[in-house]
DNA sequence: GTGGTCATGTAATACGTTACATGATTTC
DNA sequence: GAAATCATGTAACGTATTACATGACCAC
């Protein structure tokens, strides 16, 4: 149920279309909740038959604009207070470490060593984005610099860890 | 493909029935990637119309062993070598920081303080997990334990975060 | 013979992705 | 008037979760 209330929470900052919501998962959310428009559109209708959203506006080009509700800022709320967040840590890349012993270990070594660069280039991103843009002092951005920072700090560790792995399959025979 | 991959290699490891790998999924793979046991028995039987498993023994109790042919482990290797990892960092716990704003400071650096708890919570499994199995030296266990280290680093990189952000929103009143 | 564990399978539901369909408005 | 952009919606498909169904074998 993460979708609604990501559109909750972006539409407790305001009105807006399923349009600009779509634009506003993908400035924002995208890194920590990817959205496509296919998804939003039902959502939203969703949300609009359970009273959490209703259209306070239609304009031109069939554009619907949506309004949080109190019911839905109170389902906002209880979301945020109450319910305990799922942790699902899946990680594909990190499936494949398992099986790196099907591998000889100078692939296997490849693997962390691309895994290393790949970390490496998310952080690039992510500093790049916590030092070019620009931040208000909103409370959107400053949580959102917050939630940046742990991206930040996680790939940091993940770059550490790759190129520490990577020196960890070296010069050790494979046991039984 | 994840699910599909992951009963590969296992199975690489030597024959086993669907009961036995959900077995070891839950005692080795859980923290990277879940299954249950409704999953397990319709991948099996797609793996072995693809060629990629087969039956090698029936026993009593409807019991299938299954073993992993040339061509799944060649699909296994394709995987693990050229298919590059999908990087979907989803996770609704940062998700929620994007909208601590919507919130009193209070509530919002109770938010954090309870992640922070949880992440230690974590990072405790994990160091137990690590000081108290038996590892062994074969390449299953060392990469296990290679997987393991990376789950720690980023617990622990996630707890002085979720400290920090907790710090982070003290003191400071909220912008526009 | 009863309860526990071994063992596989199906069905309903939910969520996410990709692709497609449709049409209005603006810009050149 | 053609192309780009705005704007919403549907359909097909793949995958994960939960719950349920079925039955064999073992230990007591």
């Amino acid at each position: 149920m993460s979708l609604r209330h990501g559109l909750l929470g972006l539409l407790a900052d305001g009105p807006a279309s399923g349009y600009d919501l779509l634009r506003r998962f993908d400035n924002s959310l995208v890194n920590v909740w990817p959205a496509s428009q296919s998804q939003l559109s039902p959502e939203l209708n969703k949300l609009a038959r359970d009273g959490r959203v209703e259209v306070v506006e239609e304009g031109g080009r069939h554009r619907k604009t949506y309004g949080i509700t109190e019911a839905g800022r109170a389902e906002l709320r209880h979301w945020l207070v109450e319910v305990p967040p799922v942790r699902a840590p899946r990680s594909e890349a990190l499936l494949r470490v398992f099986f790196l012993r099907t591998l000889d270990p100078d692939e296997a070594r490849g693997y962390l060593r691309k895994e290393a660069a790949a970390y490496r280039g998310w952080l690039d991103h992510l500093e790049q984005l916590r030092d070019e843009l620009p931040w208000s002092d909103s409370g959107f951005d400053r949580f959102g610099r917050i939630a940046l920072e742990s991206g930040i700090r996680t790939a940091a560790a993940l770059i550490e860890w790759a190129e520490w792995a990577e020196h960890e399959t070296e010069h050790r025979p494979a046991g039984p």
